[in-house]
DNA sequence: TTGCTGGGTCTGTCAATGAGACCTAGCCTG
DNA sequence: CAGGCTAGGTCTCATTGACAGACCCAGCAA
């Protein structure tokens, strides 16, 4: 059998696994950036977003961008990095799941679509030699280069 | 601007955000099965386990199902139903972003190929005209059936 | 100089997590 | 049929994290 320390599921879950965190995500994703904004539509403690929004900097998933409104100070916000946008899967996959069901019987709150055709957009499993993959059960896991053998 | 409280981000999360879920998912899709096996791989302890397993069964994504290993009374393992299979593109997507980003220098101690040809499988966002979408920029969100205005 | 505003910090309470001892049903062996 | 073994749990208590609500503070405007 096959350590599980250094499984990557298990290290990206550490950050993104905390409380508020995906909430956050979500938040940034649809283009909330600033702290109060997120902090009256999400109802998150101050002190917990706080802690949130640093911690996902510290990761570089988020990076803080000063602005400046017409007559106020200079203030942060925080914007997605390159390795934050790569979270999008993770939060589409999320959403997928959750409007199958989770969502009221009226349906799913939001919809993604793709842009340039207006069609859904959707998070297929599929291999490299571009097959779709149906079912978990057509998926073979192996270790990999990092693998490490259980002491 | 929208209501955020039925987001099925945010019902998914109040479940699978807690502390310990998603390991306790990727054993599960490992194949393993059994209390013990799982609270020794991975070092969750016994009432968290427990709690986890409990509402993973009561949200429907586990089941309970007997079995009786030779000359040991009967006892429960725990298996997915489709509602919990449903969760391996969410868990393969956490998975690919913790490799490019979380994994050891020699790389991924896990990797996932499709059975049919040895090709790794991914998780790509796809339209469902089948065009690929290559940034989160290219998917527009748009309210769906089940949205609120906000109050 | 006073007030407003965004982005915080400080304090106290309560719930969740973690570590470790203890329990228990039923199967086996002596 | 007494005793041991085992998987899958409770029980107890210390520590951590979440939450609510008050407070702070820099700088811009009137």
């Amino acid at each position: 059998m096959w350590s599980v320390d250094n499984c990557t599921v298990a290290r990206a879950m550490a950050t993104l696994g905390e409380k508020w965190t995906f909430i956050v995500l979500r938040e940034v994703f649809l283009g909330i950036r600033r702290f109060d904004q997120m902090r009256v539509r999400t109802g998150i403690p101050r002190q917990v977003l706080t802690n949130r929004l640093d911690r996902l900097v510290t990761e570089g998933i988020l990076r803080r961008e000063p602005y400046r409104e017409q007559g106020l100070r200079t203030r942060t916000e925080y914007r997605l990095t390159e390795k934050g946008f790569d979270l999008y899967p993770v939060l589409c996959s999320v959403l997928a799941w959750g409007d199958r069901y989770l969502a009221d019987p009226e349906g799913s709150p939001v919809e993604l679509v793709h842009r340039d055709c207006g069609a859904p957009v959707v998070v297929p499993l599929r291999c490299t030699a571009g097959h779709d993959v149906d079912s978990p059960r057509d998926v073979t896991s192996r270790p990999g280069p990092g693998a490490r053998r259980r002491v």
